[in-house]
RNA sequence: GGUACCUUAGCUCAGAUGGUAGAGCAACGGACUGAAAAUCCGUGUGUCCCUGGUUCGAUUCCUGGAGGUACCA
């Protein structure tokens, strides 16, 4: 495959939360001097810091890292934005490296990056919130019964049970004036830049028990006092975290800590086995161990010879 | 030691006057183009404690064990 920049590389790392997608960025980014974009939907915030897993300072010390804790949780954020954001960093990133690494758990955010959004108007917020309300009082069937007078195409299409799906259409629609779906094209946008995709993986029992101990971790490092400043902003989206919302209930006194502490242990192995899903229907990605850097700096040998 | 009750899915339990069995939670599988650590969909995974007996057939009834709980000693 020809490229306009051919010796301009993009290391991507995926996988699930606990397995290690840190440490092996790193790993390569000394190796070579390259530095390392964060691809993860909770890190981006500034007001997040133990639970959401980020590099320590140290970390952070040794290789530079971008998107991380650059925006507030009270500014709206998505994968539309992300997706802008690391096309203007890659402009200026690669006139001083050659390989860039991108690393993160969220999905959505790698794959809309890699492969483009389409482009659909921004939508204000002002119009989820309607739908969102009618929602809450009217139930599904209001949604889908103004999907089918606005959308009638994507109401076959969508998964008529998920509301967000539904309120996300709605919400595009009215504000356009044009249905959501004649928005929706499909079409992947070739980058102009190599990419190298790996997914790391490790044993479920392994990683489980890391996920166990790594929230033991976090509430040691002060995790409960960062969630209490935090739970007068329970409400907003980058909240809906995990974790947090577990620890926001305790600190409400509807759960105990012990209760929480297990309830957090769980939705993030639930967390982790939907990850896990993601990439193992992405396609051609290469899988490795955490500790295999040897094999996958032969595999960026090879495509740099 | 005695008496009563209990033993069924990973957990808590339901159930069939005898025809090999479900519920919730957990777990597992999946979807996913602007909330994605979100949201949504699907799936029962089982020596019905063991042992003899009755029976065409026992997880169910009976005998004897084992383990548990409560009360009495």
């Amino acid at each position: 495959m020809s490229k306009d920049r051919p010796n301009k590389l993009l290391v991507v790392i995926g996988g699930p939360t606990a397995v290690g997608k840190t440490h092996v960025a790193i790993q390569l980014a000394q190796k070579y001097t390259a530095s390392i974009i964060s691809a993860d939907s909770r890190q981006i915030y500034t007001e997040l810091r133990i639970g959401v897993g980020r590099p320590t300072p140290e970390e952070l010390d040794v290789t530079p890292h971008y998107l991380i804790g650059h925006t507030s949780i009270h500014t709206p954020y998505s994968a539309g934005i992300f997706v802008k954001e690391v096309t203007t960093l890659l402009q200026s990133l690669f006139q001083e490296y050659d390989i860039i690494i991108m690393t993160g758990g969220s999905g959505l955010y790698v794959k809309a990056f890699l492969e483009g959004l389409d482009d659909i108007p921004h939508v204000p917020d002002s119009y989820k919130d309607k739908w969102t309300t009618l929602w809450k009082e009217k139930g599904l069937p209001a949604l889908l019964t103004s999907l089918r007078q606005l959308d009638p195409v994507y109401l076959e299409q969508v998964d008529q049970a998920n509301p967000m799906r539904l309120i996300r259409a709605l919400a595009v629609s009215e504000a356009t004036g044009q249905p959501f779906s004649s928005f929706r094209k499909g079409v992947v946008t070739p980058r102009d830049f190599n990419v190298l995709p790996f997914v790391l993986e490790l044993p479920r029992d392994v990683l489980y028990a890391r996920i166990n101990q790594r929230v033991l971790d976090m509430l040691q490092d002060g995790w409960l006092e960062e969630a209490r400043t935090l739970l007068p902003y329970k409400h907003l989206k980058a909240l809906q975290t995990v974790g947090y919302k577990e620890l926001f209930e305790h600190l409400e006194g509807k759960m105990t800590l012990e209760t929480a502490i297990q309830t957090i242990q769980q939705s993030t192995r639930r967390y982790a086995k939907r990850q896990m899903t993601w990439w193992r229907h992405q396609g051609a990605w290469q899988h490795f161990s955490p500790d295999q850097v040897e094999e996958m700096v032969k595999a960026i040998e090879g495509l740099r010879s």
